[in-house]
DNA sequence: TAGTATTTTCAGAACTTATTGAAACAATAG
DNA sequence: CTATTGTTTCAATAAGTTCTGAAAATACTA
């Protein structure tokens, strides 16, 4: 591989890296998520863990919560006993799988909390105030929970790019 | 203030101070701006450090920082020369807002960092494929970014909310 | 079965981020 | 001007998070 090519993936697994610490999430999982999107072929675990300058330990963890995800899987190569690792490569893909996690892990609970708020006022006429702008928060947040389901959604429906294409011709 | 009420304000404040930790947010910002969209009247900033079991400078940073992203202003209350604090009230400006601030700070950054590895990558065959895939990102990354910004843009024109009417007749 | 290769786990270390509290600063009133 | 009230800043430190490395577990081979 060509210098420029190792410098701009090097480029391109700290940008990723620096990006997902801004949105909470970790940024070696993230790291090692850029990692396998710019390389063609499935690594290994040692490999990651020479390309990064990380542990096995650490490797290991954040491999398993790529997974979870749904970012990343497993791979036989040949009759090797090692295991391999490849990312999904579509990022349409890949961002349905990320809206999906995130609504189930961090929406859903949001909603389910605010109800309880809403429930816990009471009906009191001092609670008025309180309770009416709940609502509207709660009616945003079901918005968002409603977007990201359509996001995740996309694999089978392809409603997204529609909406999209529309949105872009109402500029 | 009901028991009630006072319970339920406070569920409020830590599910959102809880919620911004999945984001990138500080929690204790959160828990401020909850704490202030929650209350019907301005705060001083003693009544946010009670109430939050906060110090001085950590509210005083916070409250700089929550009104950098345009959501929380200063007030002042009658003649006296404490300084008072409100959030922003409307749901919808509250939430374009925080499109323009993560825009400006998270996203456009990224499409220039993505921009520089596509150039560093230059035009050889070795990196043909780190090329394409580096430009679906790119697509998709600029595809968020406008979103973001009709989503900042709403206080003035309002496309969001039709948008969101259609795609949900689409469902 | 024992032996070897590989992966996972987890307690403690290292690192990062958030918070405190006190000093410096600003604004106002007497 | 000086005292008083209130705000901001920032070095020190606390709290929280991530990472390491070695031990335990697992999986495969012969």
């Amino acid at each position: 591989m060509s210098d420029r090519l190792k410098a701009a993936k090097a480029r391109f697994v700290s940008t990723w890296g620096e990006m997902a610490s801004h949105w909470g999430i970790n940024k070696t999982m993230a790291r090692i998520h850029a990692l396998l999107i710019a390389s063609d072929a499935a690594l290994s675990v040692d490999e990651i863990m020479a390309t990064l300058s990380i542990s096995r330990g650490n490797a290991s963890m954040n491999l398993r919560a790529l997974m979870d995800w749904g970012l990343v899987r497993r791979v036989s190569v040949g009759s090797e006993r090692r295991e391999y690792f490849q990312s999904e490569k579509d990022v349409w893909n890949m961002c349905c799988r990320i809206a999906r996690e995130r609504k189930k892990r961090e929406i859903e609970p949001v909603i389910g909390a605010l109800e309880e708020c809403l429930r816990e006022a009471g009906e009191g006429q001092d609670s008025a105030a309180f309770r009416r702008r709940t609502k509207e928060l709660l009616e945003l947040v079901k918005t968002l929970d409603f977007v990201l389901g359509k996001v995740a959604a996309q694999e089978k429906n392809a409603v997204m790019p529609r909406v999209l294409t529309l949105l872009k011709a109402m500029s």
